[in-house]
DNA sequence: TATGAATGAGCTTTCATTCAT
DNA sequence: CATGAATGAAAGCTCATTCAT
């Protein structure tokens, strides 16, 4: 459906392969990297799965394959390792998000392919809109005690202000748009539904997953955001009470 | 702003003072209605606030001044005491829904009721939103295993429903406009905005909470709820290739 | 040898009968003050035994019989039941060495009495010396910490104050006598012998627990103390080089 | 004041220069025996402050600047490790002492400087007296299970021995003087106030290390030995009741 | 000789829950 | 209805030690 091809290691259990090295002594891991990232992996969907507070350490070395306390040996503890996982997350995210090329199409089409980016981007991949949640939930501690993660989100920033300017200069944008209140709205439209999918099925009493109900989604949301910046800025509405 | 009173208990430490019952010959409780809600509130607060793995019976008991045992002997077990809670929220919030009367007014002032009432009542029922986000960690496994949490949700469905239809035979709303995608769509764009607010006060390194921003916000979601419902339907869009 | 009675609780298995309450109904404790008594009782032979850092709470719960998360309702952590543990053993030293009535005797009676006192409650309640010999270890810290140790000091120096005052005042003692000097002096000469067997044991390959050892020292002690209040101030010595 | 050189290495960061050996291609040590007395140093130290459960293998190596691992390959393990400290600080302390030449002084002489020795090596040398305690602790565990530490008493011993019979052949010592008790007295009256300095303060309230109060207390303990040896023995004495 | 990676045992502490009154 | 005491399971983390190079 979508451009972008799978973020560093799918979901469940890694195949990275490491191909040719040599001949593996003993079943031995000995590759610090390989490592690494399989703890991190396995980190990122018990995280996600469990949140913060209900991810085990335990589950997360057995998922990973490895012995405990190397998670410990790498990440300190288990606040840093999510703070890890947290940063990795953004990274990957807005790796791919910077490959879109947005200054190749014209402000309708870029801001399409971007809804359309973040509403693959997640649905893709599972794990990314619950990790966020949880992080809210702790008041995006980590986010903020990480000093890299607010230098990744520059470059989306203003990618995206480039589109906006470009249409408003166009005329092809609504005179009032915002792009900080537009990215905003964009992550809710996209995010919300998968993240609260489960509540939802309670009230409407049907799967939110099934294929042809995210397609159908998937245009809504992206109708919904192009039809409100082809309006025409609300003439001062004739507000009813509340 | 809005017509809606506040709910149960303010968030923190309930004052309902309950004044004149019995004269209470040593100071204590003894009045099972009002110990019921003051683990209630405590509980709905501290799961609001650190999901259901991280909250604690104990801080609970703390909080509502009770003894921890009380909890158990009213509730069973920190999962009911949690589906408990989740009930009472659902059933607070459709309350009030139901006494908006949307029937009595045009469909988009009903609509925009409709959008400033999810908007506000989030904003003023801080614990609301988080709570839902830790039911979706939990697949919702406690709105399911409940069963008046469904059937609350009835007049609500049926409400909007009938603005929406109401809308569509004046031709005031699109002709494609689908109850359920609508009103995900307003609970993406009113809930979503606050429940992330902290890391998207790491993207965009601004207070969301300032009033200003809060009413701004305001204004751009039912702008965007009703500009869509205003807008045509989609001709046959020229698709992007993604 | 000495005229005090055993210290709260023997060394190990407490009888502490606790002679008349009901029937017992299953064996269980429910007897919280006897439940802290135990407590502090392990504690006190496992810390006096290894240490601070090598002791175990759960150790320290078996010998106590009781479970150890108890341990911890009661005492918080390891280093406050350590702290607990310290001014217990403070406390019962000197409530014991204020019994002694120090005044009613002679100066040098009197003396001899404190010196017999130390030496003897020091071979009958073992725990003692290397429970402060770790303390020291930890540079104080929990005696420090502790806001009641302190305060149990006082009344043990007046009284060795006073009694090193009327010896002045009789000119039976030197005239430079200083109590702090003498208190450590006799302090050093009656513990260190304890609490250093072992490596003096290695020293000289003899056995310093052997009765008539110990009967030995606490004359040579006694007496080491007492000649020296009897001598005469040293004049201007004839200094050698050191 | 003293007639003792600094021992081995200085107790923080030892400077240990070794100044002129291979050139070091890469600044590596490469100096097997350099690289275990900066063990032994970093070793003694650690188990010095925190005992020998206290102290940590991770702790030693990094301030000996060396890896964890060469540690197991140079001492085996943890205990044996400790041994080696322990053996080192008794050869060092009887070394120097062996070189006081108390023969070719007076009796009298001969002790003061054999007290002043003790003394000012163990204020000198800070790390000597809690490894003694800590190997207390454990019963002298390791001083016995080294063949090499009690042949190091020796000389002292017998050097000791030879002083006072000298004493007692002059009369200036008296009759009864044992060279066992005397010793252990020396020990206990230099050691004792240094190490439980801490919890002194605690009861005094005064600090104990400044240099006026340390002058004191050398001389006091001197005199207290000297008076002792120079006091005719106890007649029988008329004992109080104790 | 030296090192970074890996391990297993065990430690302190937390937590939901139950007992006994 | 209410409470303090008690418990078992398990969590996060530490530590000495060994592997593999």
């Amino acid at each position: 459906m979508v451009d972008q091809s799978p973020p560093e290691t799918p979901r469940n259990k890694p195949a990275r392969a490491k191909p040719d090295t040599k001949p593996e002594t003993s079943g031995r891991a000995r590759d610090p990297e390989r490592t690494r990232a399989l703890i991190l992996d396995a980190a990122r969907d018990e995280f996600s799965d469990k949140g913060l507070s209900g991810g085990r350490v335990n589950t997360i070395a057995e998922q990973a394959g490895v012995n405990k306390q190397l998670i410990y040996y790498y990440f300190k503890d288990k606040e840093r390792l999510y703070g890890a996982v947290l940063e990795r997350a953004y990274r990957d995210i807005r790796k791919r998000e910077n490959a879109l090329d947005l200054d190749a199409l014209s402000p309708e089409d870029a801001l399409r392919r971007f809804v359309h980016f973040n509403f693959d981007y997640i649905v893709e991949n599972r794990y990314f809109v619950p990790l966020l949640n949880d992080e809210n939930l702790h008041k995006a501690r980590h986010a903020k005690g990480n000093e890299k993660i607010p230098a990744l989100q520059g470059t989306m920033k203003r990618a995206l202000g480039r589109v906006i300017r470009r249409g408003l200069e166009e005329g092809s944008f609504r005179r009032d748009a915002d792009p900080v209140e537009l990215y905003i709205s964009i992550a809710s439209l996209c995010f919300f539904f998968l993240s609260n999918r489960h509540t939802l099925s309670v009230i409407f009493d049907t799967d939110l997953l099934e294929s042809d109900r995210i397609a159908a989604r998937r245009a809504h949301v992206t109708e919904m955001i192009l039809s409100y910046l082809r309006s025409p800025p609300e003439s001062p509405p004739a507000r009813e009470n509340s």
